[in-house]
DNA sequence: GGTTGACCCTGTAGGGACTACAGGGTCCAG
DNA sequence: CTGGACCCTGTAGTCCCTACAGGGTCAACC
């Protein structure tokens, strides 16, 4: 389906903000599919598979596993009824990043706190310490 | 210093809420350092282990790496000027704590906003993954 | 007092998600 | 026609655990 490579792998990693290395690691695992190959076997990619690669980026950074990834571009392949199911894995999904999003605040006002507190003078006692080391 | 060991790792495990494994390998990794041992060669912990764990462990949610943790346990081992270093550190951290928390957010708009999209019925595309595959 | 069964020990291997070589081939600009 | 940037495969390393395997110890129960 995917006509004629438009670019090289190093040139869709730049687009895609994906490292090279990671690329081919992307293809062993299966989510990316074996691209087409020149005449000498560069890897030869096409608008395709750059879309396919920022998702997985943006999936990644949502704080998806590479298998829940893996399992939504299969749905996304499938493309019949599959609407709902990616809806359920979604919507696990944003529960957790809800509760990354709570932690991290609740982190951000412990830290914020405890570096406030160090001045930076000479104290006996570090308060940044003590405020982590606290049960 | 530490006078006699009060407890077993497991105990300490219990208390700190760090597991078993993991506290040999902290130990491994000079996080921890070597336990007092009983007679058959148990290690042996008293409170102050558990204080130490417990801040690797706050550490370690706080988004700090293990290189961290340990420059962090050194200047609160040296005990000396050491609370604008201890500062620096956690202020590079809280720094990094912030990128992520608008990462997420950002994230959570995104994800939400798909998953309302994506009704649930059988639509032509999954909006979800539309959504993520922009550029 | 003998035997479970839960705990502890060391050491090594596995996992997830990359990341970095090593040892080679290709392509193109100067 | 040569240098350097790119590409290939395959393997090994990183980080931070986590899980064995193969054994010793301890407390309790019968």
């Amino acid at each position: 389906m995917r006509p004629v490579g438009h670019c090289t792998i190093g040139v869709l990693s730049g687009l895609s903000g994906v490292g090279v290395e990671t690329i081919r690691y992307y293809e062993r695992e299966g989510l990316m599919p074996p691209p087409a190959r020149s005449a000498s076997g560069y890897r030869m990619y096409g608008p395709d598979d750059r879309s396919r690669l920022v998702f997985v980026r943006r999936a990644r950074e949502l704080g998806f596993t590479l298998d829940q990834v893996r399992r939504l571009l299969d749905l996304a392949d499938e493309r019949a009824g599959s609407c709902q199911q990616a809806q359920g894995v979604a919507a696990a999904q944003l529960r957790e990043i809800r509760r990354k999003l709570a932690d991290l605040r609740r982190m951000e006002r412990a830290l914020n706190g405890a570096v406030a507190a160090c001045s930076g003078g000479t104290m006996p006692r570090c308060p940044l310490i003590e405020a982590l080391a606290a049960a």
